[in-house]
DNA sequence: TGACGTCGGAACGCAACCGTTTCGTCGTCG
DNA sequence: CGACGACGAAACGGTTGCGTTCCGACGTCA
């Protein structure tokens, strides 16, 4: 039976791992360094470093994500602006998110991991809270998900992802009452 | 005196070595091979790989980005707009710049060089954009440069970038129609 | 024609990591 | 108590890239 302690060390060497050097120079090497582990007891649970990471993915997605239900279209933007702006200033996932999806345009199989973990989620929060809209009659029926989306945390992950600035107080209201306006434009 | 024409095919190399394999993976061996080039071709020029790339980014940056008049503060964000579709919709480019944007987290002097070809130019732009348009009175004086890139840029490259969906006819305007009610709300 | 410098190519010793195998240790079952 | 299996450590041969060095070929200028 495999040891469930070196499991876990090896699961977290791995994050650390990613966040720290990227997917691309990341050695299981690195990891069972990392982990204070032998080789083989990573090679004895994942045949090679694309498994393990798309484990560790695929164990994110199966978390889900909880829609808003705050009453208010505005309300609901800020939530979910919350939410993302909280998973981006951490400072293991600001990293480990960005180096995965840019490693996603040339591995579909890290593409596929991260569509479901990720981008799905999302996608499904923004498809309820645009129906709620449109049930109160704050936006019409033509409001497309996706772009709302664009607009909602295409913002956020700007600022914090690329840019890679500050997040000024008040900017999370000001961003969800601009995406208001810009939906219902 | 170094050849020209050894030169240019080192530098197109590079291009190419980066937007496929990326610039963690990418090594001196690669792209002289990819050249058609002597190893020696290469470091006779540049001392390593980071100088190499640091060298064709700030060329890029030598450009300059020119600032849209439309007119219009519609028309002047739809102008923004398409200039950053076009860059970003670029197969190479389109690799390139997050590949590049990811390892500036990393590495200062990426992210320096990053910061001056690209992000200083777009601020500058947006810098303008919005002086005119608080002159024609469709802004508040209060309109912050910053935000309005997040705004204006953010939903196109999540859409892009980090989605990497399609374009559908359209969206521009949208988004910029969007981007406008956003900065006046 | 001869000197010079760049060229591509090949090899150098070194380092890191690959994936596998072997070893002795330790803990847990039966 | 004894068998079993996972453990960390170390070594294996092989690959890749590092940065450097040497080579003969070629082009250019004096």
């Amino acid at each position: 039976m495999l040891r469930e302690d070196v499991t876990d060390a090896i699961r977290a060497a791995v994050f650390d791992e990613l966040a720290a050097v990227g997917f691309a120079r990341m050695s299981i090497e690195g990891i069972a360094r990392r982990a204070g582990v032998g080789k083989t007891a990573v090679y004895r649970r994942w045949k090679s470093k694309l498994s393990l990471v798309l484990d560790l993915v695929s164990a994110f997605a199966a978390q889900g994500l909880p829609a808003p239900a705050t009453g208010s279209l505005y309300g609901d933007v800020h939530a979910l602006l919350e939410v993302a702006a909280h998973a981006l200033r951490h400072p293991v996932a600001s990293q480990v998110i960005p180096d995965l999806l840019v490693e996603a345009a040339r591995n579909p199989e890290i593409a596929d991991a991260i569509k479901a973990a990720l981008l799905d989620g999302q996608r499904g929060v923004a498809a309820v809270i645009l129906r709620d809209a449109v049930a109160r009659g704050e936006l019409p029926e033509s409001a497309d998900p996706d772009r709302a989306l664009d607009v909602i945390v295409g913002p956020l992950y700007w600022r914090l992802v690329v840019v890679r600035g500050e997040l000024p107080d008040g900017y999370l209201d000001e961003v969800a009452r601009g995406a208001v306006a810009a939906l219902q434009a």
